[in-house]
DNA sequence: CGGGCCTTTATGGGATCGCATGGGATTTGA
DNA sequence: TCAAATCCCATGCGATCCCATAAAGGCCCG
């Protein structure tokens, strides 16, 4: 696995510890995590929502590579930059797989009890759980009339035998 | 056989594991499983239907080419990826060809005893059996070649009357 | 054509392992 | 010296693996 799937849901302890989902920890190992285990997480403020974006080294080149594609001296790269790398953080990752949330990320995902990681793909996000119930249903709504597009385009004539399972 | 074809009803014991049947193993096993059985099944709340849906990797790589021709940091690409890798969990099949399906999606398609498995071709949904037989019924009652073929007599082998599982 | 053996499959239960979580001990920095 | 962060160990719960059983279907042989 290569990817960050699924939802999960942990507490953050009294000492303001989280323990990274395992599989989570597994899709960072093999990102190429820059002296194993003890590398580190990248993790800032994500730019639209109220959560955290993180990553490893694949989401650290993607910034890169993102801000490459932008004129030198730009005021697009240089606010980019300044909302992107100026606010990232690395975290480090303990022996148990649990990382402290510093202040000021807490603050803008607005996390006190528990965390919500939602898989991303390359890159993953925090989320107060509420807040990601609330992200969810929206998402979903939406996604019902893009997905009819892709429905119409994608779908091979051999899927004949929908009949009888959706209307 | 390369598709989910036909319907199939297994129990869910009391640790909250369904057998995948036999056939679907097959069509998964070949679906170009990376790393055998041991890979994942992908699976997901049906985004019109109270059921779920699950294939195999053909079904993973559509959802990437469907975010892979979205660009970076867009809000079509931010809801897709939420709705699909953020409500996508990959089940891992055990040994026996078992799965264990959380919470979350066992609510979505009110599964609790018994699970119908409905061939798709290239992906295969999971119904709660009662919920199945009345979209079934209803999907029959509006299909009126059906009754046509009946009395002609040539009754095909196709009719569904009868594909209910072992039991 | 029929009967019995053998394989496959679904299902159940027990045992084991991994992970999330909590608490104490130890180090680090001011 | 004290506070805060880090490391290490304990534990409980859930998930996973492994084996046993039984029923069904297919196959071969009579």
């Amino acid at each position: 696995m290569d990817r960050f799937v699924s939802t999960f849901t942990n507490k953050i302890d009294a000492k303001g510890r989280v323990s990274i989902p395992a599989s989570f920890r597994a899709v960072l190992e093999r990102d190429g995590y820059a002296g194993g285990i003890a590398g580190g997480l990248y993790c800032y403020p994500s730019l639209d929502a109220q959560a955290l974006d993180a990553g490893g080294e694949r989401l650290a080149k993607k910034i890169d590579g993102l801000l490459a594609g932008l004129p030198d001296y730009s005021d697009e790269r240089d606010e980019l930059s300044v909302a992107l790398y100026g606010d990232v953080q690395v975290l480090s990752i303990d022996g148990d797989g649990r990382i402290v949330l510093p202040e000021n990320l807490r603050a803008h995902a607005n996390l006190d009890a528990a965390v919500s990681f939602v898989g991303l793909g390359e890159k993953f996000q925090m989320w107060e759980p509420k807040l990601f119930e609330a992200r969810r249903a929206e998402a979903r709504s939406k996604v019902q009339v893009t997905r009819k597009l892709f429905a119409a385009g994608s779908r091979p004539s051999s899927d004949g035998g929908d009949e009888g399972a959706r209307e």
